[in-house]
DNA sequence: CGAATTTGACCTGCGC
DNA sequence: GCGCAGGTCAAATTCG
């Protein structure tokens, strides 16, 4: 390939004893196990649809399927559609208690229902009340903006009004601490009214840019002005000597400045996937070659490198590394951006990654675009060229201080790279009684650059068991396996996006909820995080269609998601699940699938 | 036998 | 400048 240091050729070996690192986690255990699992026909997330679909279905109906998943699969000879003359004859006492435990569980799954269903409206009164909001700032601060700007750098980003926004918005606080210390300051403006949350929304914009420019100039002290070009600079020095470098270079000399900005920063910024699998490694659908491990400080199960072998030229890598706490965890950490089309099974994680660093992109960089060149089908390409939207998403995040105390996250000293964290592990119930303790939290820790954790947690405690295999909740629109899946919710949401009255603001908050509110808002006012969001549950809940279903075996990793969008009680999504991840030893998408998915 | 993985050596950035 | 740690390379080895 091509090497660009000279290196020796390697020596004898010495003596030093070797450190072994396979870690193979009894593959093969697994694969028993995941064929018992299969076996066992589990309730799917079709059933699950079905039932929140919304409650048209008579009492019968849902008995009969509670039936099926959780009594009968043990009581075959109990049917609950069986004839009269069946049914005389074999009804039992036994069969009587069955049928009330079913019926106590239909009345859950409808309480569930209902829930959900109130959840769901909530939600999406405040997306429509946030989005109007939101659009309101936007041309009440256009002027304002531009008049005030005045680094030539950003010139370009000006051009646009909604990238104004994303741009301008970019807090990027340079030191936590004192980003704690806003917070907590900022918090109790959440709790103010809608005049009141513009004007703060105004000051965080002009804060925004303050800590952008001080962020930039942490590793010179050059004058604001000068920080865009610094963070360039920085940016393709620090890149890492692979193939990609000397093109980038080419290409910012050709001009193409915004391009190679955001290939740069694509490139910096990390998705860190956290998740139960106790596969070697997660299958996401792309093709994988492993080119290094390595034991890193303070783990003892080795990290391993992978690079996409999709297209020869791919610059995107991933890390996976076990949890050291908790073995049964693997990080797989994604870095860059694919330039190639993608497998459909390698859509939902792409777009969920993609999605996440331009979220995070949004704070850290002053890229003009985040969202992907036309015509260039990366990853975020998927995204329907909504990644302005996670700048502001992600910057409202920011603006808004938001933070949630008892953050999973936790930040590293060494973290010399934005990470964002995607936790799909389960974490045991906080001592809060709030429902926040189900949703992860939503933190945001920063290190050296900032790192953000989105957190879904899972509750093996979930109630709605939901299979991976057959569809899923978020995928129901996408059986023709044209779309992707991370469209569906999008989809979903706009269509039942009827013009609702809103309902009045809550006033009363404890700081807590006014925390939980900004997120909440965050989240449902920004369509394109929602899109990432579903993105994100279609990767665990349905993502298996391509992936792992592939080789037959979908298993690997059986985890149980509860997300929770807490806003006052506004949205409460749990979402069990299988996670897409094979216990094949490296997750290889099938040439066929290539083909397919060239679209 | 070619492809994929393993693994020790080497490079690079960063903190002290 | 030195040492450490993360990351990458590429020869050796294993696998299908």
């Amino acid at each position: 390939m091509i090497s660009n240091s000279s290196y020796l050729p390697p020596t004898s070996l010495n003596d030093k004893e070797k450190l072994t690192m396979k870690y193979k986690p009894t593959q093969r255990g697994f694969e028993e196990e995941e064929e018992q699992e299969e076996r066992t026909r589990r309730p799917t997330m079709e059933d699950f649809k079905e039932d929140l679909d919304f409650g048209h279905k008579d009492e019968e109906v849902v008995v009969a399927k509670v039936g099926t998943k959780r009594q009968y699969r043990e009581n075959d000879d109990v049917k609950p559609s069986s004839s009269p003359k069946q049914s005389n004859l074999s009804y039992t006492k036994q069969d009587d208690q069955v049928l009330e435990s079913a019926r106590a569980e239909m009345g859950e799954v409808r309480e569930e229902n209902q829930r959900l269903k109130m959840h769901l409206d909530r939600i999406m009164k405040d997306y429509q009340t946030l989005q109007m909001q939101f659009h309101n700032i936007v041309q009440h601060d256009q002027p304002k903006k531009l008049g005030s700007t005045t680094n030539p750098n950003h010139h370009r980003e000006i051009e646009e009004s909604d990238q104004l926004v994303s741009l301008s918005l970019g807090r990027f606080s340079c030191d936590a601490k004192k980003d704690d210390d806003d917070q907590k300051k900022k918090s109790p403006s959440l709790e103010k009214k809608d005049h009141d949350e513009q004007v703060d929304y105004k000051e965080s914009l002009n804060l925004g840019l303050k800590c952008k420019f001080e962020v930039s100039k942490s590793d010179a002290s050059d004058p604001p002005n000068g920080s865009f070009e610094e963070e360039q600079k920085d940016d393709s020095a620090d890149t890492n000597p692979s193939p990609s470098k000397s093109l980038k270079t080419a290409d910012r000399s050709a001009g193409g400045d915004d391009e190679v900005l955001q290939q740069n920063s694509a490139k910096k910024t990390r998705v860190s996937v956290r998740a139960r699998c106790d596969a070697p490694t997660m299958n996401d659908g792309c093709q994988w070659r492993k080119y290094g491990q390595k034991i890193a400080k303070g783990n003892p199960c080795p990290r391993a490198y992978y690079r996409c072998t999709v297209a020869p030229s791919c610059p995107v890598r991933k890390q996976v590394q076990r949890y050291a706490e908790d073995m049964s965890i693997l990080i797989t950490t994604y870095e860059g951006t694919h330039n190639h089309p993608l497998p459909m099974s390698a859509t939902a994680m792409a777009s969920t990654t993609s999605a996440a660093a331009s979220m995070l992109l949004s704070g850290s960089s002053s890229s003009s675009q985040a969202g992907p060149r036309p015509g260039l089908s990366t990853t975020a390409g998927n995204l329907h060229g909504l990644n302005n939207y996670y700048q502001s998403a992600a910057d409202t995040y920011k603006s808004s201080q938001f933070y949630i105390p008892g953050s999973s996250f936790s930040s590293s000293s060494h973290n010399s790279h934005p990470t964002i964290t995607l936790d799909l592990t389960s974490f045991p119930p906080s001592s809060s009684s709030n429902s926040l303790s189900h949703f992860n939290r939503f933190s945001s820790s920063i290190p050296k650059f900032s790192s953000t954790s989105l957190n879904f947690s899972s509750s093996e405690s979930s109630t709605m068991p939901w299979n991976n295999n057959n569809g899923s909740f978020l995928s129901y629109n996408n059986r023709n396996e044209t779309g992707f899946y991370s469209n569906s919710y999008q989809n979903y949401m706009h269509k039942n996006n009827n013009p609702i009255i809103r309902p009045p603001l809550p006033q009363q908050k404890s700081l807590q909820d006014s925390t939980i509110e900004a997120a909440t808002k965050a989240i449902t006012a920004d369509p394109s995080f929602q899109s990432a969001l579903a993105a994100a549950l279609t990767m665990i809940i349905g993502g298996t269609n391509g992936g792992a279903n592939q080789r037959g075996n979908n298993n690997g990793c059986a985890t149980t998601s509860t997300i929770n969008l807490q806003s006052a009680g506004s949205l409460t999504f749990a979402a069990p699940a299988s996670l897409p991840f094979s216990t094949s030893k490296s997750s290889t998408a099938s040439p066929a699938e290539n083909g397919d998915q060239s679209n």
